[in-house]
Order: structure tokens, then C-alpha cells, then sequence
DNA sequence: AACAACATCAACCGCAGGCAG
DNA sequence: TCTGCCTGCGGTTGATGTTGT
């Protein structure tokens, strides 16, 4: 049902559900002008919509980097273990998931895996931890990490346990690798298909100099279509998509940069841009998109909603910030998130020989 | 086939923070 | 400092689709 309402102007807004036209409008619109003034793209693509709706259309809807199609169980595991650590910070989550939204990921976790955790719950509580109020998987979870933990009212957990928590980094390191190439310097060279998420945050590495690094894995996008892309950058990111491929060969080294890509961002590699400017229509965008694809997606409904995988998993980011946002990139300062003890991590990492960790 | 109940998800709303004037 | 605008976030709503009876 499409509403209408009246803006400053006196002019008509619309609201409700886009038309095909109008996705259309604003795809346009984004592909020869980009991202600018959202009240400004809404007006001048001749969109009858405030620039909150034009943003939201976007960036959940017709962003050609979007993933779309049902969460993987990887994808799944990982969603519950960030959340365990962010609560409900969907952005920062989604920032993690690449090709996925934070209003995705929400709707996900509230119809989906907040009842799967809940009968998992309810089919293995005991009188002993039946009346937790811990909403999710923290427990569950926290079985899976080998991680004591301990959450405050917000959802944020707490680390207690170094020795589990160090188990933590280790199960990561070995799901890290997953990806790595046989090529690459990393000092990581465990072969683990196994995946079993361990913490994130355990993924920020270090080189020499206290510099941090993300050392592969959830964030970033580039190289995800490494089978199908020159690439002849370094590489800004680990992949969460190639992370879960379990086949892919991989052509990148570990000891780059590795970043988490700014999701609003429209920063992108010089190749989709080319793509996405010879793109002489919405179709053309569309099939260009289905060439990085998988097509394991049939639905085909709407502007792109049927692509998965798609082009932006090769964006080239070049903003360097590391996996929180923090955007001195490793300036060792008192670096929490939540409760989050992000020092006390770093120490901890020092304790793993076969982690080329140093601080 | 018809209806109800439930599930999913796109989109809206309100708020907070950043920033420029 | 204040004000207004813009953006981004998280919670919520409601339309639509699916499943069960």
C-alpha cells in the first residue's frame, strides 16, 4: 500500500512499498550521479520521497553489493556470536556480514534465530539455567567457543576466562586459515574445515610495529570473487564469503592490510565502476551483477533481489579502518567495545606462539 | 477451497549524534 | 552556544506470503 503525505513544500510524498519505476529512478540516479544529499537524490531523481526512504531503499534494497538469499549456517553461527558480543548493534554486526544489512540481519535474528535459540534452550535447559534472562545463544554459544562468559543487562559479554578465552583465538586462527593461501606468509597454516567461529575480535593481528591488523576472515569484501576478478590489489579485507568456501583457491596473502569496509561507504574498485557506467540499463547492471554470481538464487522479482554474491564482494576499499571502526587503525589506546577490554585481548593474544602475535 | 494463524521482511518512526552556519 | 539539517541506528509496524486446519 503506497500512502502519500505532505512535505515542507506542500508537495506529495509517498511512502509505502517502491514501485519498480521508482527503483528504477533511483538506480539511475546512483549509477550516474552516486551518493550524495539524500534530500537531494530523492529531488532531483524526480522521486516523490523523503531522502530517509530514498536512503533506506538503497542501502537495504538495491545496492548492487547486497547478498541476497537465505543466511548460510555460517553466516547463522556468526550472527549469533557477534551478537553475543555487540547485542542488538545490527549495523556493526551487518558490518561483519558482508553483502548484508543491518535491517536484514535484525529481521533475520528476531524471526528466525531468536526461536531456533529458544527451542535449542528450551531442549537442553535445566532447572538451572531456564530462567536466564539472556535472550540468545550466549550460553550456546559460548559451549561451541569454549569462552566463559558473563553479559551485563545490554547483551555485552564479558571475557573471564583467559585460558577459554585463548582457546577462543585459537579455534578462530584455525577457522581463519580456511582461507589462506598456501602461498601466503601467514604464520597460520592450519588446514580447518571445521567451522567453528571463534572469536572475532581475535582476528585482529599484529605486524611490528603495535600496528593492528585484521588478519582475514569476517570483514571486508575484496577478493570474494577471486575466481572471477583480476586481483591485482592488495587486499583490503578478509572474506567472509571466502571464508565459508571451503573449495576456493585462494590468491591472497594474509599479511596485508586487512580493513572492514565502511558499509555506506560508495567507495569502489575501479572495475565494477567501469561496469556499473557501461551498464546502458537496469538489466544490463542486473546481468552484470549474475556474472559474479552463484545464481543459486531463482527468485526474481524486483530490481536485483534476485542476485546473490554479488558484484561489490570484490569492492577495493580503500579507507583503512580496522574491524571496530576504530579509525586510527591500531593506535593502541583504550580501546573497548562495550565492555570489551580491548588491551586486555591483545595481551592475551601474546600468549599464542603459533600466532605471529606480538605487542 | 476457505479461513486463521503464523512467519517474513520492507519500510516507517523517533531518536541521537555530527556538523555547518 | 544555539539552531537546523542530515545521517545513521534500532525498534516497531503492517503488508504479504506460507502453512496448517
Amino acid at each position: 500500500m503506497v500512502k502519500e503525505k505532505s512535505n515542507n513544500n506542500g508537495s506529495k510524498q509517498r511512502k509505502g512499498l517502491w514501485s519498480p519505476e521508482e527503483d528504477e529512478k533511483l538506480i539511475r540516479y546512483m549509477i550516474t550521479k552516486g551518493e550524495g544529499c539524500w534530500s537531494d537524490i530523492a529531488r532531483n531523481a524526480g522521486l516523490q520521497r523523503c531522502g530517509k526512504s530514498c536512503r533506506l531503499r538503497w542501502i537495504n534494497y538495491l545496492r548492487p553489493d547486497l547478498k541476497r538469499g537465505a543466511f548460510s549456517l555460517q553466516e547463522e553461527d556468526l550472527i549469533i556470536h557477534l551478537h553475543s558480543i555487540l547485542g542488538n548493534r545490527w549495523s556493526q554486526i551487518a558490518a561483519r556480514l558482508p553483502g548484508r544489512t543491518d535491517n536484514e540481519i535484525k529481521n533475520f535474528w528476531n524471526s528466525t534465530v531468536k526461536k531456533r535459540l529458544k527451542l535449542n534452550n528450551n531442549s537442553t535447559s535445566s532447572p538451572n539455567n531456564s530462567d536466564s534472562s539472556e535472550p540468545n545463544s550466549i550460553r550456546d554459544n559460548n559451549v561451541v567457543m569454549g569462552t566463559t562468559t558473563t553479559s551485563n543487562n545490554n547483551g555485552i559479554m564479558h571475557i573471564n576466562d583467559h585460558h577459554h578465552h585463548h582457546q577462543d583465538l585459537m579455534t578462530m586462527s584455525m577457522c581463519m586459515d580456511n582461507s589462506s593461501s598456501s602461498t601466503s606468509s601467514s604464520t597460520m597454516h592450519t588446514h580447518h574445515h571445521a567451522m567453528v567461529f571463534g572469536d572475532p575480535f581475535s582476528m585482529v593481528t599484529n605486524n611490528n610495529n603495535n600496528h593492528y591488523e585484521m588478519a582475514t576472515g569476517v570483514a571486508g569484501f575484496h577478493g570474494a570473487m577471486a575466481g572471477d576478478l583480476p586481483l591485482e590489489n592488495s587486499f583490503h579485507g578478509g572474506d567472509y564469503g571466502r571464508m565459508l568456501d571451503e573449495e576456493s583457491t585462494d590468491k591472497m596473502g594474509l599479511e596485508s592490510d586487512l580493513s572492514l569496509p565502511p558499509l555506506e561507504s560508495s567507495i569502489r574498485s575501479t572495475e565494477e565502476i567501469i561496469i556499473i557506467n557501461n551498464a546502458s540499463s537496469i538489466d544490463d547492471m542486473k546481468s552484470h551483477n549474475n556474472h559474479f554470481n552463484n545464481n543459486n538464487n531463482t527468485n526474481n522479482d524486483s530490481c536485483f533481489k534476485n542476485t546473490d554474491n554479488q558484484v561489490l564482494n570484490n569492492n577495493n576499499y580503500s579507507n583503512e579502518e580496522d574491524l571496530f571502526g576504530f579509525g586510527n587503525h591500531g593506535q593502541v589506546e583504550n580501546l573497548r567495545m562495550g565492555e570489551w577490554d580491548f588491551e586486555g585481548l591483545m595481551q592475551d593474544i601474546s600468549y599464542f606462539p603459533s600466532l605471529d602475535f606480538q605487542v
